[in-house]
DNA sequence: TTGTAGGCGTTATCAC
DNA sequence: GTGATAACGCCTACAA
């Protein structure tokens, strides 16, 4: 095909305040007064500027604006992966409190890779973020990524799941707290051998959620069998394998308590494959409340962990660093909440 | 509480090129070159600089680049909600595809608000991005802030919900055949009264899956029967009283394409509730592939839209645009995959 | 109250 | 090959 010279689009190049300052005869200050509420400027000009600015169809650039004053206005949200419910739900959460302030959210996602995370954030740091918001890799170890943003001063928020060796603020909820609530609420049934499935105790959070199992055991006396407790990855078909495997104990659960729903759901598929009753043989607890755990035909009970309430206030934090420069570092825990539903309900 | 003056936070100002031309005694436009593969330098002094900037911990500004040149390297995503998993997995489809390309996302939820919307295309306005990927709020009725867009010569790329009346790339699934297909295996199934749960006939999607429908009754010689098909909005309750509506009819159905999973199951949790028997008394197939109809004690039969896909190919299409300006508009069409489980086959 | 001028960090166009 | 300089669009001390 022919073509006779590059086509011009039909663009409209972009409105300045040079362009409507010479419209109106000022100069681009008056402008930028006017359209910055500055005091310093006169009731009926700011009202031509104010008026003209909206007939031309001005629109600020926001670039601009970031590279003179160095605040872009942007905040970095760092996470493993954004197609899972509890993920996208803080994203919303932050986006919620930030929206209204004008900020605008970068999602970067690590696939759980270190390696990943560490360019994300250098990318972060190149678009001048005002503030990361991040949910840590599951396998890191070194920490000079994260530091490096806090050198720079840039306030850093965990959420989820933190790094305590780094001095941040941080928003999580009380893993042991839902743990314990959850195998205490087993024992109340009457349950007296509840198993622990579990994902990955490196990380903080599945650390305290064993604790909690534990301690709700020892306050109601029952020993602790390290038999009861199976490492699993967070998926489907690894909570089958470890509910074939807890029933074929010498002596089989009558409970348990998953660190993931995920891990949960696979056992009740499999424990119901194999004419188990759930909750009249075994009893079965989930961790996230995710949305499936509710539509099942049997809902699963499961540890809410407050999604939306966590992005907001990590967001709210964040914007109180901001305002006050030497506001102290805070680490804010929400209680999780228990949703008892049919898998744990012994009538 | 006595604050001694502001404390002072240990932050390394930002290092520019300046700075690094100040320690190698040459210019910045020299660091400039140097940095950005332009051929006019010397290999030397291109190694040194590469050096002295990995040493001193450069991190080029993006604004300030942008700015300059014009380009944000930022596309701006906008849709419904996030927390959806068709919406957040399209995310990740766009952001693999673009993320190697040095480009960031900024994405913005509506909420289904067409006000929203609006306010939300303005704030990317500002933020000078290179490209839009949008899925439009559902009861939009003017599209004068796509055409702004379109105006400004700034790629729009609509994504499963388009805008037919207006000039821009789009990448959608067959919703038509996605529909067909679904009633056409109910039918060789050996159904006959086959019902359609729709949402919103103002979409263009619900409208297509809704003569998919219609065409495959035709096809087997089956009348269309208008008492057959419920409109709902696409929840849970719905579904019940959908369900429970055409039960109740004269001549109840054997069968149900639902264009949306959850109405499916809404529709199947009353029915079993009632004593049905699914897929024996009636099968159901739902539309979306959404995680939970393949968790389900007994799986629900869907449509798969292919989020990932068509995520990557909505950035794929706008990278197209970017680099060859006068490209054409394209209007791709995924084809979807129906996924058979146990709520639709008999034996 | 308004205008002038310099700068944010980078890139591009000149010269040399 | 390198240096000087202007420009991107906005903001803001300072001057008038």
């Amino acid at each position: 095909m022919l073509k006779l010279g590059v086509r011009k689009k039909n663009m409209e190049s972009n409105i300045t305040i040079y362009d409507i300052a010479k419209k109106l005869k000022i100069t681009a200050a008056t402008v930028s007064r006017a359209l910055s509420d500055n005091p310093r400027i006169s009731k009926s000009t700011k009202e031509l500027v104010l008026k003209t600015a909206k007939d031309m169809n001005y629109r600020p650039n926001r670039l601009a604006a970031a590279l003179k004053n160095g605040k872009s206005k942007t905040v970095g949200v760092v996470l493993p992966y954004i197609n899972k419910n509890f993920f996208s739900t803080v994203i919303r959460g932050i986006e919620e409190e930030l929206y209204p302030e004008g900020y605008n959210v970068i999602i970067c996602q690590t696939h759980e890779s270190v390696d990943r995370e560490r360019e994300t954030l250098k990318t972060l740091m190149k678009s001048q973020v005002d503030g990361v918001i991040i949910s840590v890799a599951r396998y890191s170890q070194d920490w000079d990524h994260l530091e490096e943003v806090i050198k720079k001063g840039i306030p850093l928020i965990f959420f989820d799941r933190r790094v305590t060796s780094i001095t941040a603020s941080s928003i999580t909820i009380d893993d042991f707290k839902g743990s314990y609530d959850a195998t205490k609420h087993l024992i109340q049934q009457g349950r007296r051998r509840i198993a622990h499935l579990t994902v990955d105790l490196l990380l903080e959070i599945y650390k305290n959620r064993l604790e909690g199992y534990k301690l709700a055991l020892k306050e109601a006396k029952i020993p602790f069998d390290e038999k009861l407790v199976v490492v699993l990855r967070s998926d489907i078909a690894e909570g089958k394998k470890a509910a074939e495997h807890l029933m074929s104990l010498q002596n089989p659960p009558d409970a348990i308590v998953s660190a993931s729903d995920h891990g949960a759901l696979g056992a009740i598929n499999w424990l119901k494959s194999e004419g188990y009753k759930i909750p009249r043989d075994i009893s079965v607890v989930g961790f996230s409340n995710e949305p499936f755990t509710q539509f099942m035909e049997m809902p699963i009970s499961s540890i809410d962990q407050k999604p939306l309430e966590m992005g907001k206030k990590a967001a709210s934090i964040f914007l109180k660093q901001l305002k006050d420069n030497n506001s102290d570092v805070e680490n804010i825990v929400i209680e999780p909440e228990l949703m008892i539903r049919a898998s744990s309900i012994l009538k």
